[in-house]
DNA sequence: GGTGAAAGCACCGAGTT
DNA sequence: AACTCGGTGCTTTCACC
């Protein structure tokens, strides 16, 4: 993997867009003090690299009536069916993420949901999964951070 | 909580913005067959209801060389020091979410890293914490789906 | 790799229906 | 609510450093 090096101006730009991606290159150029096209030939560059590969909006499905969040953890009878499981659990609609996991569960994923009944539905589809032995629900009470401009400053101070 | 009611126009907007943040307002316009002011307006709107909450750019984490994702679960010794363990393992460099749980774990938390020795730092700083008993961690070997289309989609059925 | 200017667009508020 | 319109400001390219 070449890894594409990122240079100081590079982070200061990521930094800026990580959490606002509509800040104009203009806005940019000034508080770094270079010109927008460079602004523009560096964003470019990171998006050619796969570096940047999209930009999302942040939405607030508490707002929309989503407000249950739970993580489950998915026991399989065989480790060979793994893959089929998986692949039926990320096709249930309010599964948001999946990962197969070493440790006590084979598959873990997460789910978003109106409330306890709601959830209950998306449990019961997973349970129904061929292969699917059981499963074990962690809800979310409260979540704290979730911070990407965070985890982004922890890379940079390393890399 | 007063809920904000979108329309089906209002779904075609953030459906076109979910996954692309600058995506002209002209192009939507064309699009859905409305005037670019009117996308405006409605995306004003939505901000201001706070259903639009923000936007933020897609890193690959890869790329810059933090392929490794694993899940903790905390256990705490007593359930009245969970908020602060949950405010110390907040502040830890590499925790990207940490949510208090009902069922196996109290606290749980996921931690994006470089490899397993960064790993086994970060975990070693999170069993560091007074008032937490042990942890149990679950690698991630495969991430599948993470779609916010999809659930925004799914959302939209149903609402 | 950076600049600065110019052309082309997009944004966004005001006024209208 | 939605439209049009115009001033302002942003993006993007390019010749030049």
């Amino acid at each position: 993997m070449p890894k594409f090096k990122l240079d100081e101006t590079d982070h200061k730009i990521l930094d800026l867009l990580i959490d606002n991606t509509r800040i104009p290159f203009t806005d940019i150029a000034k508080k770094l003090e270079i010109s927008a096209g460079t602004i523009h030939v560096r964003v470019k560059k990171m998006e050619e690299a796969g570096i940047i590969t999209g930009s999302s909006l942040q939405v607030d499905y508490k707002k929309l009536g989503y407000a249950f969040i739970a993580y489950v953890g998915v026991f399989i009878f065989k480790t060979s069916q793994t893959q089929f499981v998986l692949e039926r659990i990320s096709e249930i609609p309010f599964v948001t993420v999946a990962h197969v996991t070493t440790g006590k569960f084979n598959i873990f994923c997460k789910i978003r949901a109106r409330d306890t009944a709601h959830a209950k539905d998306v449990i019961y589809q997973i349970d129904d999964i061929e292969g699917v032995s059981r499963t074990e629900t962690m809800i979310s009470m409260e979540e704290s951070i979730n911070d990407k401009k965070r985890l982004l400053h922890s890379i940079f101070k390393e890399i």
